[in-house]
DNA sequence: GTTATGTATGAACATGTGTTCAAGTGTTGT
DNA sequence: ACAACACTTGAACACATGTTCATACATAAC
């Protein structure tokens, strides 16, 4: 009688939990997306994007940055977001590329 | 000036989001990573492994099955939960496997 | 300085999620 | 039929999360 174990300790479980949940929102997804595809985007240019809200676009974009997802550098007025963890690219890549979604 | 579109339609983001939302938390990751390593479970092995509360398991398991992402087979006293969307264990292998976390 | 533009912040609220508890349903064995 | 076991269900609650609104801050242009 072979017992099973969680292979994954629990800070780990923990960490992956955290990251995934900052992807599982369409928005962060779609942010991630956009991201992707150009480098690096001002606010303003993510909201003409996405179409929502200027503070709800802030609010998401500071969480990401806070969970080390994003980040950020400051020029003159605008304030430029970037990826900062890749590893996120291929998840989103992976499920948004899946057929059986 | 060419303008930034998001490349996933409104649906596979809903979708995506929806998945990941149901692999983002410690419990649900455990359970994947135990049933990728025994391909079919019952409630009260996973609830061995796992060591939590038999009725808080079996929401998570029910809940993982009504997103699809589990399945169940009931033999006798016992319900076996296996793994339906293959997709899912590579993303937990890829979140537990890196490095960064 | 003032004004305009771009972005952040915080409070308030609604909604969603995780957990517990108590009770329910199935199935087997006696 | 009854008891014992395996699992599910639902209500209740605490807590986290998403959204809106109004306001604040930062920088640039005048």
């Amino acid at each position: 009688m072979s017992t099973i174990k969680v292979r994954v300790d629990q800070k780990r479980l923990e960490r992956a939990a955290y990251v995934l949940k900052c992807v599982a929102h369409p928005v962060r997804i779609s942010i991630i997306d956009l991201l992707e595809q150009k480098q690096r985007l001002s606010v303003s240019e993510l909201q003409e994007a996405l179409k929502i809200e200027q503070s709800l676009l802030s609010h998401h974009l500071i969480n990401m940055r806070d969970k080390g997802v994003l980040q950020t550098q400051r020029e003159g007025k605008h304030v430029y977001y970037s990826l900062l963890d890749t590893g996120i690219v291929q998840i989103i890549r992976y499920i948004s590329g899946n057929k059986a979604l």
